[in-house]
DNA sequence: ATCCCGAGGG
DNA sequence: CCCTCTGGAT
């Protein structure tokens, strides 16, 4: 959906995120961090594998190698070994150790806290960006993920699969005030609720407004 | 078999 | 736009 959004579509939108606010009033990432070059991190391995999984590699790996100039240096291989479980460990590794390299000679290893000076860093998108910018600096970003992307197609809010425009829309879909909030509660949802295989509709706290097909209706 | 808080390359 | 990278849980 192009161009700016009509008073009718805001509205959709607005009611659809207070009914997640009421459904989840305090939320935020699972993912287990100290700092924001921590969440970095673990939003990087957080690809394909779920935040547990993630939980359960950092602490070792933060402790072997406690900072950006560390794990730069790090031998690749061990990197891999200490998260191999994560998956993707050879592209996650190179990663991390990337963004950590970028980090150190770009900005003396402080994370930044900017949207395109974060893209820059190598191994970090938008997604990616955004979840640190949100939960690490509670500057307003909207990080559309895989859960987010279906979620908001499902509920009509967008008809669009590129995350990018996804994103776009939901921004001018929303004041810039609610945009940190907005991630994790379709994240949630799209979790416990709106599954991507088996959708729980028949408990979904937004049916009436969805014209997403029941594909499974009943328990 | 299918999905999990993706990014980079073609 | 598409494909690839990868292990673990269900």
């Amino acid at each position: 959906m192009p161009g700016e959004p009509t008073a009718e579509e805001r509205r959709a939108a607005r009611t659809i995120l207070n009914r997640l606010k009421k459904r989840y009033p305090d939320i935020g990432t699972a993912l287990a961090y100290r700092d924001p070059w921590q969440l970095l991190v673990a939003t990087v391995m957080s690809a394909q594998t779920t935040d547990e999984q993630v939980n359960k590699v950092t602490p070792g790996l933060f402790r072997r190698w406690p900072g950006p100039a560390d794990l730069a240096a790090a031998d690749p291989e061990e990197v891999e070994q200490a998260i191999f479980s994560t998956g993707f460990y050879r592209q996650k590794t190179a990663s991390i150790q990337a963004l950590s390299a970028d980090l150190m000679e770009r900005h003396d290893g402080v994370v930044p806290a900017d949207l395109d000076e974060l893209v820059r860093l190598r191994g970090v998108g938008r997604k990616t960006a955004s979840v640190v910018l949100a939960e690490a600096f509670g500057i307003p970003a909207i990080a559309v993920d895989t859960h987010v992307k279906r979620v908001a197609n499902r509920l009509g809010l967008v008809d669009e699969q590129d995350p990018t425009k996804i994103e776009h829309a939901l921004r001018s879909l929303y004041p810039e005030r609610e945009w940190t909030g907005i991630s994790m509660r379709y994240i949630q949802f799209g979790r416990e609720v709106c599954d991507a295989k088996a959708p729980r509709c028949w408990e979904c706290p937004l049916r009436d407004r969805c014209a997403y097909p029941d594909k499974a209706d009943g328990p």
